[in-house]
DNA sequence: AATAATTCCTATTGATTTACTAGGATTTAA
DNA sequence: TTAAATCCTAGTAAATCAATAGGAATTATT
């Protein structure tokens, strides 16, 4: 479960919308220089979560993103697992990215990264943007 | 905290160990053999964990590898510490491996991915390779 | 109508990491 | 003497990651 930079900038990006939900549409370029992000990378992360429904969108001059849901309607673990994928330490004990892993045939062990995995996606799913923002 | 292959083998190695401790060393061929690990890769693995004095050798024939501690004195926090570095979800937020992210300045989010980091740590540190194997 | 500012979209790049493999040197039991 | 093992480092192929490039489409402003 090591975030990615995409997972941190992306939820840095979420973090200041939510701090100006009111202001209208908010330019990549004002965004990314906020938040200290590459203007080219923020974009394709915007696009990413534009399509997975947590954005809103403005083309043109003007134009720019906002929050299409309430701050308090974005869990962490929705934007992590969006660019990191599974929450759980190995993806034989994930739900949503199933996998087998070598460590799989081993109860015991998986017993306990299943109880990681349980904690970790329970807390990352009841925090949300407005949480943390 | 995502394992990768090498410590989820590393710890298919100690947990056969220490289901053999009686049966004095043990080669990396009846170990890769038993636990469907590739030999010479599992032998760059017993290698570290050798230096990092969790297993004692013996060259030769009839030489091979047996656990240098008891099995309730090998942590899986140590193991996977070996080969994958920090438990924590960002480094900013880890105590034996601290690095600057991008979140660091976001202090509400910083202590969500702390809280997580403290319960990992701890469950990992408490389980051993004897309540495993 | 022209221009400037923006999102949209895909491809590419360079660096790093990951999962291995190769092979020689050394040691030791048979 | 030989076979079986660890020791040790280098190399490699593929994947992932962080970031850049650049053109197309859209829209407000002039």
């Amino acid at each position: 479960m090591k975030l990615t930079t995409r997972s941190e900038y992306g939820l840095l990006a979420l973090i200041y919308l939510a701090r100006h939900q009111d202001e209208g549409f908010i330019s990549i370029d004002v965004i990314a220089k906020a938040q200290g992000i590459p203007p080219k990378f923020l974009e394709q992360l915007m696009l990413a979560l534009k399509r997975a429904h947590f954005l809103r969108s403005a083309k043109g001059q003007k134009g720019g993103y906002q929050l299409a849901k309430k701050p308090n309607q974005i869990s962490l673990a929705e934007v992590i697992r969006l660019f990191d994928g599974a929450l759980a330490p190995t993806e034989s004990v994930s739900e949503n990215f199933y996998e087998s892993t070598p460590i799989e045939k081993e109860k015991r062990l998986s017993k306990v990264f299943k109880e990681i995995r349980d904690h970790v996606s329970n807390k990352l799913e009841k925090t949300t943007i407005a949480d943390v923002a």
